[in-house]
This record gives structure tokens, sequence and C-alpha cells, in this order.
RNA sequence: GCCCGAGUGGCGGAAUGGUAGACGCAGCGGAUUCAAAAUCCGCCGCCGCAAGGCAUGUCGGUUCGAGUCCGACCUCGGGCACCA
């Protein structure tokens, strides 16, 4: 061979691989373990470059670790329930089961060549009985555990086809297939109490010191405990069991400023109001007609509806307040009732200026009489301002916080409400009315009510004949599948027909792998030795929920005894890596609607086919409708695995997006051509002149040095960087031939995590032994990492003007005489002397004029 | 709307408060070649003949020294509880 071919090499070594189980995962008491673990795909049946990029950083720490010594566990499988399979029932009449395995198949299929070190014996989906099966074991023994409730709530019903639709089907209001007007309707749903944990989840935080801040201030912001004020409005005129309106508010510091009480369109009170009143019934209907996400409720325009009533204070019920029902309060936080203080709440403030209603200004700046205009004025709690509308004496200057602890104080002396602690988080609704999901395991008996299912007659299987003609839950209209016998009483009686949210399935599956053939959920002492994950990868945008259900999972199966008290965190340490991207190519057809191309449609700027040019739109998420896709399996094909891994490596820091550029593909693979004729011609090339080893080794020492921190540290393309300089060193060397051979084996080694084939290549064509993915991780000696003399550079007032070479210790009086002996320096200075010179010790010298 | 991020050459990016632009791409010049491909060597932020000046989204601040710390803003991205 006179070239680098990947096409054969790259099969011959994953081949190599597999005979030897290198990645199989074995529980060995000898060694140290380690679980890395990158967050699983949805089989949509086509692997992307994200996938690509995800798998690869999880691949480079596995096998590095692997390296180090650890025995590594790195699994994987599929988070295979989910709407898009139901979608392609409806659509193209495929069956959901069929549809899922194939894209599995495939899925598998476009991975394998890419070379993962994972270990596929452990692989499973969460549709698999075997797996849905256990989850619903765990259902069962959390229900018994009181972990689980049922209650009502909304969800988005969309009339026209009678089924429920989810947050991203309803687009501006109406149903994404029927375009009908989506109403908002109340079901008795399944929930998981997680609002019970919220204390404890959110204090636990501070222990996950390997997590990004960001992901832990989000997940802390969602949980949004907030210390305030609850108290009751007194409600007159009200209908009957409505005399007292609870409330909720953080701001108990503006009690004397409220203008306005509003309560929501759910509200017990509403629903009771417009039983006897058109007008209120159709301003509820309206409001009710939005959608229920939270983005969508606060981004519409704000509307209310006086009802009429007066609410009166707590603190004085001469004080009375007109109630209006607003569209933008919600049923799901605190009480659904909220008090108005337009003055110092910008959403209060737009609504009282569009209704007319009056503003008081609880408090202003300090040194500043104004009174709020269009804008509200919301300092920081810790800011000191001068009260001039509160229980306290006017013209008190005080911080808000201060403000808010008296208030409360009095409040609770008088009798007038009490302090409480609130949480943002809600209980996690499970229940869906959707055929792909995990049955949930309960039966509705006449005799005996609803009642758990019994272990032995788990799983709960779906039925496959299904038919998706008709909207709807398929399980509810299924001819037989919802008889069964009460597991108590043995009566007939009838299956539930939800199934549960698909995040429940994504919740416990890093804790399955560890036993994933088990008949129960878990085995005692695989999870054990195996737990926690030491290093999770994946998205940001899990930030929040599945990283925030699966903490509370691992703490459910601590309770229910299915995981041991260790692994209550189930992820050690956590990374979220950002997108891969691409420019969209657009051009316009005749009616001027935009027509997307994809990647490799277009070359030079022109649409191959047509001459068209292109517009270029800055690169974007790659997504199927704008085009902007490139098929890994493309990549692979033309240039191999090796070259896609280190392409997605390089460049951009793992935890920003990167953006793919053909070009960047080209190079990549160039630069591992290179490598391999560096290692094919170690003794031909150069002069052979061994006084230059020491200069070689230094460098291979650096480079080791670099990777390896660039590896611990996530930062990837800094070690990528470091080897491109160990290339170019052996490239431009004149060293002997054993420095250089030596050079190269650690530079198989040093590669290996990241192109794993033409590491495994080059050493084996330089007599390494064995397997370089057996071979233990080279260290840098410290020695090697210092050199003797050291470049200063010399500012002038803080702009570099100058440098010296010095030698690495010389004293700092030393350094200073040598600064100012500089030509640069005797200049600058003119004959002057210097203010002020400042030596930072092997950094830099400032001379200030 | 609310919460969380990110903005540095033509491009991707590097930089414990201490030489802004490592490394790579593109570009330019050269070597090799009959020619090309491939490969190798060199140059490469902007303005300026130069001295020098200007440059890390914008504006302000702290500091001997700010891409880095603080404040305000702009733009883009992620999340908002039934997408996964």
């Amino acid at each position: 061979m006179s070239r680098y071919d990947p096409a054969t090499v790259e099969p011959k070594w994953q081949e190599a691989w597999e005979k030897a189980g290198t990645f199989l995962a074995k529980r060995d008491p000898a060694k140290p373990k380690y679980y890395v673990l990158e967050m699983f795909p949805y089989p949509s049946g086509r692997i992307h470059m994200g996938h690509v990029r995800n798998y690869t950083m999880g691949d480079v720490v596995a096998r590095y670790k692997r390296s180090c010594g650890f025995s590594v566990l790195h699994p994987m499988g599929w988070d295979a329930f989910g709407m898009p399979a139901e979608n392609a029932a409806m659509e193209k009449g495929a069956n959901p089961r069929d549809w899922t395995y194939q894209n599995i198949a495939d899925m598998k299929e476009q991975m394998k060549p890419l070379g993962f070190s994972l270990d596929w014996t452990r692989e499973f989906a969460t549709c698999d009985p075997e797996y849905y099966g256990q989850q619903q074991a765990l259902f069962i023994d959390m229900l018994a555990a009181g972990l689980i409730t049922r209650k009502n709530a909304v969800v988005n019903w969309d009339p026209v086809d009678m089924t429920v639709l989810a947050n991203e089907q309803v687009i501006d209001g109406k149903g994404w297939r029927s375009g009908a007007e989506v109403e908002r309707k109340e079901l008795t749903q399944w929930f998981f109490r997680i609002s019970d944990f919220a204390d404890e989840l959110l204090a636990a935080l501070d222990g996950l010191k390997d997590w990004p801040e960001k992901v832990r201030l989000m997940q802390s912001n969602w949980i949004g405990k907030s210390k305030g004020l609850s108290f009751s409005f007194g409600v007159k005129g009200a209908p009957a069991g409505f005399e007292t309106l609870p409330v909720y508010t953080t701001r108990p510091d503006t009690m004397m400023g409220p203008t306005f009480a509003a309560i929501a369109a759910d509200h017990p009170l509403a629903k009771a109001l417009e039983k006897d009143n058109p007008e209120i019934a159709a301003f509820c209907a309206k409001c009710r007609g939005m959608g229920t996400s939270e983005a969508a409720i606060e981004q519409a325009e704000k509307l209310g509806y006086d009802t009429g009533l007066k609410v009166t204070h707590p603190a004085d019920p001469t004080l009375e307040l007109p109630l209006w029902i607003a569209n933008f309060v919600l049923m799901d936080y605190g009480t659904g009732a909220v008090i108005g203080c337009p003055a110092h709440d910008q959403r209060d403030l737009d609504f009282a200026r569009k209704y007319d209603l009056p503003v008081i200004d609880v408090f202003k700046p300090l040194g500043s009489d104004e009174s709020v205009g269009k804008t509200a004025f919301v300092p920081q709690k810790t800011e000191k301002v001068r009260y001039v509308q509160w229980h306290g004496a006017p013209g008190t200057e005080i911080t808000c916080q201060e403000a808010m602890d008296r208030t409360l104080a009095l409040y609770e002396e008088k009798g007038w409400g009490e302090a409480k602690v609130q949480f943002r988080l809600r209980d996690w609704g499970l229940s869906r009315q959707r055929y792909w999901g995990c049955p949930i395991p309960v039966v509705h008996c006449d005799a005996c009510g609803v009642v758990p299912e019994k272990k032995e007659n788990l799983p709960i299987e779906l039925p496959a004949d299904v038919s998706f003609d008709k909207p709807g839950n398929p399980l509810d209209r299924h001819p037989t599948w919802r008889d069964c016998a009460c597991p108590t009483c043995g009566r007939p009686a009838r299956r539930e027909t939800d199934t549960m949210d698909t995040f429940v399935d994504s919740s416990w599956y890093y804790a399955r792998f560890t036993a994933p053939r088990a008949t129960t959920p878990t085995v005692a002492e695989e999870a054990e030795y195996w737990m926690n994950v030491d290093q999770y990868i994946g998205g940001i945008e899990h930030a929040i929920l599945h990283l925030l259900y699966s903490r509370f999972f691992a703490r459910a199966m601590q309770i229910t005894g299915h995981l041991p008290k260790t692994a209550i965190e189930p992820f050690d340490a956590l990374f979220t890596q950002g997108m891969v991207t691409h420019e969209i190519y657009m051009t316009r057809d005749e009616r001027g609607r935009a027509v997307y191309h994809l990647p490799e449609e277009v070359e030079d700027g022109k649409v191959k086919a047509t001459g068209e040019a292109v517009t270029i739109v800055p690169s974007a998420k790659m997504s199927k409708s704008k085009k902007n896709v490139v098929d890994p399996v493309n990549i692979v094909d033309s240039f191999g695995a090796d070259t896609a891994r280190w392409f997605v490596m390089s460049d951009s820091p793992p935890e920003r997006d990167v953006e793919w550029t053909a070009s960047g593909a080209d190079a990549a693979s160039k630069h591992l051509s290179r490598v391999w004729r560096l290692a094919a011609e170690v003794d031909a090339r150069g002069a052979g002149d061994a006084s230059q080893d020491l200069a070689l080794i230094k460098t291979v020492h650096r480079t080791i040095a670099e990777v390896t921190a660039g590896i611990e540290g996530f930062a990837f393309n800094k070690s990528v960087a470091a080897l491109y300089g160990l290339a170019n060193a052996v490239q431009r060397t004149d060293a002997s031939a054993g420095a250089k051979r030596q050079a190269m084996q650690v530079m198989a080694q040093l590669m290996s995590p990241m192109t794993p084939h033409l590491a495994e290549e080059i050493w084996d064509m330089l007599g390494g032994k064995g397997l370089v993915a057996d071979a233990e991780w080279p260290r840098a000696d410290p020695a090697m990492l210092v050199d003797d003399e050291i470049v200063l550079p010399i500012q002038i007032n803080g702009k570099k003007r100058c440098e010296i070479t010095v030698p690495k210790d010389l004293p700092r009086e030393e350094v200073e005489k040598l600064a100012l002996a500089e030509d640069g320096v005797i200049r600058a200075l003119d004959g002057r002397a210097p203010k002020k010179v400042i030596v930072v010790p092997g950094r830099i010298v400032n001379v200030v004029i």
C-alpha cells in the first residue's frame, strides 16, 4: 500500500476489535470502573452529524479512560417510543412497531462503520417489552410507595379530530392537522409527585460539581423556590363557597400598592361565575382557546374582564379592589390568583394602562420623586429605595428585601397572612392518550376502583393489531385489549388505555444498561459496581426536563429498592455539546417562494443541475426542511470514519456549535493521510541528526501533556491542535529515525481516541505490540516540559513594545535592569525616569511612563 | 414574555487579569512537474511609505495592564412542563 486507504483499513480493525471482544464491559473488581454515556438517540431512521459529534465525544472519553486502566462501560440503545412513529402510521400507513424497528436496524447499520467502542451486547430499545415491562414494575412499586398520584390536568383538545394535541402540534392556537381552534380540556391524569422532592432536588444541585454551572442555574430557576406571603382577599358578592380568595405573592412589600386582583380563566371562581353570566363564559372560552404552553400564554396579548366583584384587602377591609379575570394568570402557579401592583410589575402595568386602572407608586428610587410612566420600577431586591406607600413610615429608605421581611412579620403578627415557601416546580404528568408508549399498568374495576396490575402479569404488552385511520388513541377503540380481570377481585375489568410520557423511558435507561437482560429492573451488584454514570454527554436542550426527571427517578428507584443510596444523583459529570450547523442554499421559484438545495447539489455557489446562483443563508441547525444536512454515511463513504470523527473534534470547542464545511472535511482527510505518510516514511526522511532528538522528544512530551489536558478538560479541539503541532514537528525535524519512530508511536496512541483505525494501522506499521486500543496511555515527563530560557514581553503603558529573552529564574531586579536597557524602552522614555516598573516573574514587564 | 447561554481576522477558533489571533481552512507567492493532481516551503487582522494608529458585538467603568472582571444595551441560539 502506498497511500492510506480507509476503505480497507477501517473494516479490518473493526473486525479485530470485535474478534478480541475489546469493548465488552466487564465487571472487574481489580480495576476502577468508568461509565460513559451519551444520550441515546430517537430512531428517526437516519443518523446525522449531531449524533456523530455526540458519540465521538463519548468515544474519545471511553477509549482514553480504557487506556488509563479503567474498566469501561460504554453502551448504546434507543429511545424508541414517541409521536413520530404514530405520525408515520397515520401518514404512510406503517405500523409503529415495524417502522421503529426498521429505523433502529437502519441507524445501527449507519453507526457501525464509525467504529465506536460500544458494548453492543447491552443494546436495547425502550419499546422492547423486556424494557417497558420492567418500567411497569417500577411504576407499580412507585405507586405503592406513594410516589404517584392521580389528579386533574388540562390538555390541548382538538374538537374536530377529537384528540389530545402536544404543544408542538398547536400552531397559533390551532390544531396542526384539523386547523380547528384548540380548547383546553380537563382530564384525570397520573402524576409523579416530583414536587415533593423540590427542596431536595434544589439543594442537591450544589453537590453536582462537574455539571455546567448554567445547567444547575437553569434547574434551580425551574424549581423556583420562593418565599412570599400567603393571604386571602375577601370577596364581596361572591357565589357561595368563594367568600375568600387565597392569593400568594412574592412581593409582600407592595401590599399597599395593588389596584386590582386577577384570577385565571380556569380558576374555580371564574368557573362558578361563568355559569350564569354568558359574557364571562365567552371571555373564559376565549382565554381557553389558546393552548396550554406557558410561552403562548405569556406572549399573547393581555386580556382581562372585570367581573364587577370587589375584593377586600386583608389588612384593611375598607380597601376594595376590582376583581378581574385575566388571560396571563396561570392556574398552575401559586393559587391561580394574583394581586396587581402595576407600578412594580411590567405585566401588571401593561394591563393597568390598557384597562385604565390606577397606578400607585409603592417606592421610588433614592433621590427622585418621579412616578412610574411606561416602565414599571423593578429594582434588585438588594437595592435601597424610598417607600412612600406601605405599612411603615412613608419616606423610609431601605432595601426591598428588608421591606418584604418587615411586611411579612407584620402580617404574621396581625394574622393577616403568613409566610410561605412556594415552588414553581409542578408535579410531572405522565399520562398520554396515545398508542406508542409504555402502557400504564393499572386496571379500572367497578368494584375495586383503580388498582395496579399484578407483577406476574407484566409486561402489559401493546396490541399489534391497531389502526390509525381514525384520530385518537387506538388502544381506546381496540375490540378486546381493554378487557381484563381485576387483579384484586378477579371480576371483568378494563385496562387503563393511557400510556406513559416518553420522558419516563429515558429517566432510568442509564440504570438498565448496568443489567440490560435482568428480569428485575436492575440487579443490585451490577448497579453497585457500575453506577453512577461518570460522564454523561448530550445536548443542552435537555438541560431541564430530561435531567431533572432522571434525578427524580434515581431517587424514586432508591426508595423502591432498585438503586443503591450512592446513586441518587445518577450523573456525576455532565457535558452539554453544541449542534452541528451548515449554511443554507436557497433559490426562489417563479412565484418567489424559497426553494432549498442540498449541499451536494451545489458547487461554487451555483446549483449544479441548472447553473442557477444560490443565496447563502448563514449557518443554522441542520434540518430536513432547509435541506442543509450532510449525511454522515456519505462522508464515511468518501473519506472514511476517522475523517468524520477528526473533523467533528477539530476547531470548535465541543460545547459550541460547529459548522460543517466541505473544505474542513477535505482538510481533515488530508491531514490523516499525511500522518500515515509520516509513519510510513519514518526511516527515510530527514538528515538523521541525533543532536536534534532532544528537541523532538520535548515536543512529544509537551504534546502528551496538551492532548491529555484537552481530553480531560473536554477541549478536544485543543488536543487536535496539539496533534497538528506534533505532525508539523515530525515533518520538519532532522532528528534520528529512532526518535521519529518513537514520536510516531506516541502520535498513534494520542490519536487513537479520535481516529482509532488510523491509530491501529500506524501502531501496527511501526511495530507496536498488540492493539493500540490496549496500550497504556503515555505519560508526559515533567522535566521535559520546562525550558531554561523564556521570552518576556515588555510593555510601555500596557502596550507591548519589545521583548527580551532571559533565563527562566532570573531575579526580578535583573529583569528590570535588562528591560530598561532595551532600545525600545530607552526610546519611549526619552530621558525621563519611569513612574513605575511592574515585573511579573515569568510573564511580563510593564513600564509605566 | 420569562429563564439560560454565545458574540474575537475572509472563515472555524486560541489566549491562569499579562505578547490578541496558537492550530486549522480559504487566499497569495514559490518549489516540484511537459502539464496537472498530489506534495513540500514561505507570507497572511485592518489603515499607513514609515513611525505609528485602530482592532475581541455596542457604550461606560475597575486596573500598571481587560477578549477575560463589573454595569447597561444590541444581535443570535437553547428551554418554557404533551417534540425528543
